[in-house]
DNA sequence: TTTGGTGCAAAGCGTTTGCACCCGC
DNA sequence: GCGGGTGCAAACGCTTTGCACCAAA
């Protein structure tokens, strides 16, 4: 998604567009394929705007959460980390375990799934399939 | 495992059999089939050992997960929630997401893994394959 | 002009640590 | 008795909040 489209939508959400927050848009948008911590984001946010606040940036992490436009997950540690949201259509992901970067795949197993869940009574309402490795360019890095 | 078996380890390991390291590990082997948060291991501990201290269950919960006894993940808020290993054959879970209760299933795609992550191009080291929905039990209640 | 956005400082919460004392071996 | 285990309190890191001020619409 574009930053154009964004600022769209938040507009028509009636929110404001601040310098500040159009900064945080254009690093998630930078960083649309990459999970990114909360204190990166703010790093990356001053670089375009110094005089970016912590606390707005949480707050406007909220916001574009909330308008179902940012993925939030807890990291092994319990801190939180931020990606776009790609698409609605139901994929699953190749996770680079040093760089963060994220990669979509078509690949899902729903229908084995569905079957294994029935056989043991349990109600499936989500599943997740994450494949964790080293992307190309930090495979040669090594 | 049983709490003898798991003494046995800590015994080997050179740890020290206290009262609340014992009251610790009841409570771990008692719901082993459930991610528990810290406060509530904490909770349950201090039901078989009063003194029990909030550090020092932090402090064996460590040592445990160090010996590669417990698993431990992070929820979707950043808090740790920790688990007794049932066994060290490679499996998935069921993931009741009332509950937290979890079932070990066989089923695991990993030959089709392979094939995609070696298509891009991508050192596979690991993978999540999680299903979550409700239990016989939680899914009855509601 | 109105209302949401922001900076700052303080509080909140889960987790870790330093230190003196305790207790299993 | 020795060395690891513990309780307590304080510090920690990440996140949230209250409030006065600022700026987009």
């Amino acid at each position: 998604m574009t930053i154009y489209e964004l600022i769209e939508i938040l507009k028509t959400n009636h929110y404001k567009i601040t310098a500040q927050r159009k900064a945080l848009l254009q690093v998630m948008a930078e960083h649309a394929d990459t999970l990114l911590l909360v204190d990166t984001i703010y790093e990356a946010t001053k670089k375009r705007y110094p005089k970016t606040n912590m606390s707005t940036v949480y707050r406007n992490l909220e916001i574009l959460e909330s308008l179902d436009l940012l993925h939030k997950v807890a990291n092994e540690n319990g801190a939180m980390q931020y990606k776009l949201i790609c698409c609605h259509h139901h994929h699953h992901h190749l996770i680079c375990s040093q760089c963060g970067k994220i990669e979509a795949i078509d690949y899902c197993p729903l229908e084995t799934l569905k079957e294994i869940a029935a056989d043991k009574d349990f109600q499936l309402t989500a599943h997740k399939l994450e494949l964790i490795g080293l992307c190309k360019h930090c495979a040669k890095k090594k």
